[in-house]
DNA sequence: AAACATATGTTGACGATGGCTACTTGTGGA
DNA sequence: TCCACAAGTAGCCATCGTCAACATATGTTT
């Protein structure tokens, strides 16, 4: 009669909770070194419930980096107000958008791109999933160069110089590497806009 | 009398030892989730011996981060032809360098940005060591303005635009995220082109 | 030359982790 | 009603990082 009214001998949504605690010790410790074990124990179940749901912690980790890539993606599809207003207003809000969510969410943006998060089996989804989360990027180039407003170059060799460039400056950031008072106090814009000046035509 | 002719109970050098064993261990596994003891198995020592030498794995860790920053920043004044050439040439030839040490050295790459590396303490000696390496850019880049090829901006911001770029791009070819049938033979120059062109005047 | 202080290695232990196996307890469908 | 199976538990194992106590070289002082 080990149990307490509140928490029945099933848990009923453990994966859920284990998830949702993983995350918040990511956002905590800003670094994925949280044990399996300490999660299970603020779940408040045995050491070994886990493993009913994951594989192993490379598998729990893969998943939340999925979960990051989506909501990544989400992060920049949503304040992407159409075809209206201009393309650098998009561009720049888009690349604020990026870092927002990076620095917002530092342990899990690390997590995503980490070899720790299983860089072995089926982590083709997991790429799969980075490159989805660049679509609105890609888009985006398309529509300039449609418009004619960026340089008519390879959008995959455009993509790249967005992507690099905002990924690192991102954990730049995060590693905080990019210090104002080393930097520059708008350095981040200072970078977007020298990138912006590379694309346009 | 456990002790070889070979192997007397000094090991003479055991510091570097460390650091060359651990460095190797590096390159194999490209993750650094070796073990102190395995180090301390490959060196032919006791497994608490490289105490007495690092206080902490994450002492060894920034230790070699160190050596890592010093390296990259060897490896990018190395190839810089002084101030004969062109500046493109000399820009490009530093981006080319830079990629090609990270992607030599992955695991030592990553390990000189990752959290893991000892972010704790007087880490401050890490973050300058890493700007350290970056004054061969920063030369470079107010050799450009002072020729007049780049535009007259901030250097600063420049800086944070090439060393974004140069970073972000290195760990996403790390992590197998630049394949070149998914991004294009010759994305990585594409996107040095871009950069370079939103620099030039 | 003898004695000692110190740097360097060794041994054994502790607590904690990831992971496995065997067992127990609910739950839902025949 | 019964039973197969999902979900959780208890306990074990090898390993790891780290520490304290001990052993052995080295070199400095008298």
């Amino acid at each position: 009669m080990q149990h307490t009214i509140d928490r029945p001998y099933h848990h009923g949504d453990l994966r859920r909770t284990i998830l949702d605690t993983a995350m918040a010790m990511l956002h905590e410790d800003r670094g994925w070194q949280f044990t399996l074990r300490e999660i299970a124990r603020r779940a408040g179940v045995s050491h070994a419930a886990p493993y009913k749901h994951f594989a192993d912690k490379a598998s729990l980790l893969a998943e939340m980096a999925l979960i990051g890539f989506d909501r990544l993606r989400e992060a920049l599809s949503q304040d992407k107000p159409d075809a209206s207003g201009s393309l650098r207003d998009a561009f720049f809000g888009m690349g604020r958008a990026y870092m927002r969510f990076a620095t917002a969410n530092p342990g899990l943006y690390r997590l995503m791109f980490s070899a720790d998060a299983g860089r072995q089996p089926a982590d083709v989804h997991l790429d799969e999933r980075a490159l989805a989360a660049c679509e609105p990027l890609i888009a985006l180039l398309m529509r300039g160069q449609a418009e004619g407003t960026l340089r008519p170059r390879d959008v995959r060799g455009q993509m790249a110089a967005c992507w690099g460039q905002m990924h690192g400056l991102a954990l730049l950031t995060i590693d905080g590497l990019l210090l104002p008072e080393k930097v520059g106090a708008d350095a981040l814009d200072n970078a977007l806009m020298t990138l912006m000046e590379g694309l346009e035509a």
